[in-house]
DNA sequence: AACTATTTATAAGA
DNA sequence: TTCTTATAAATAGTT
């Protein structure tokens, strides 16, 4: 839309790509949005821009982040939220066993 | 657009809910795409059609909805993840107090 | 932030 | 459903 542009690539110029992520980040969560309300359907939307800030949307029907996750994760048989929680308790069995070896090692 | 609709309100004839889950879906997996590509931004897009059916789009940087989740974890701090920060959290207490326990003993 | 000339998306119709 | 087309909506370039 809008007078030219048609080769989806990326946009060197800085400020253009600003701007256009701006109106182009409002447009996608407006249609976002639409497609929720008309056509009853849950959806999620997240969005890091360039310089790292976070942008979401949650269908209206959406009760948070996480559930929509383990949603997705019977809906895939994928593990995305409970790998993460594994992930964690192995760092930290890590830690408590380094913690351990110190403690040999001392006495 | 199209000739006619300006409200957005859940559309009740199933036919035509479907028809236009279709091609706005098929839209907003566009946007999202050329939204991606033109600024640089890394995205996450999730939908469950009303009948339960799943569609997703990653951005082109984006290697996995896992990876992404972990990213959206890191860059929040919401309550959404309470539960697991707060496991966490008393699992660092508790090596903590041991560390301190030690340090104890050594004196 | 606003403004349009244009392009793009899409609601109806076929 | 898939294609077409009239029209509404989004937006690139500009101010």
């Amino acid at each position: 839309m809008g007078r030219g542009r048609s080769e989806i690539k990326r946009i060197d110029n800085p400020t253009q790509r600003q701007s256009t992520f701006y109106k182009r980040r409002d447009g996608l969560f407006k249609k976002a949005r639409e497609l929720a309300v008309l056509c009853d359907a849950d959806l999620l939307l997240l969005l890091f821009s360039a310089s790292g800030k976070l942008y979401q949307y949650l269908a209206p029907t959406v009760p948070s982040v996480k559930g929509f996750v383990e949603r997705y994760e019977a809906a895939t048989h994928t593990k995305v939220w409970s790998d993460i929680r594994q992930e964690r308790r192995a760092e930290l069995e890590k830690v408590a066993k380094m913690c351990d070896l110190l403690e040999k090692e001392l006495r």
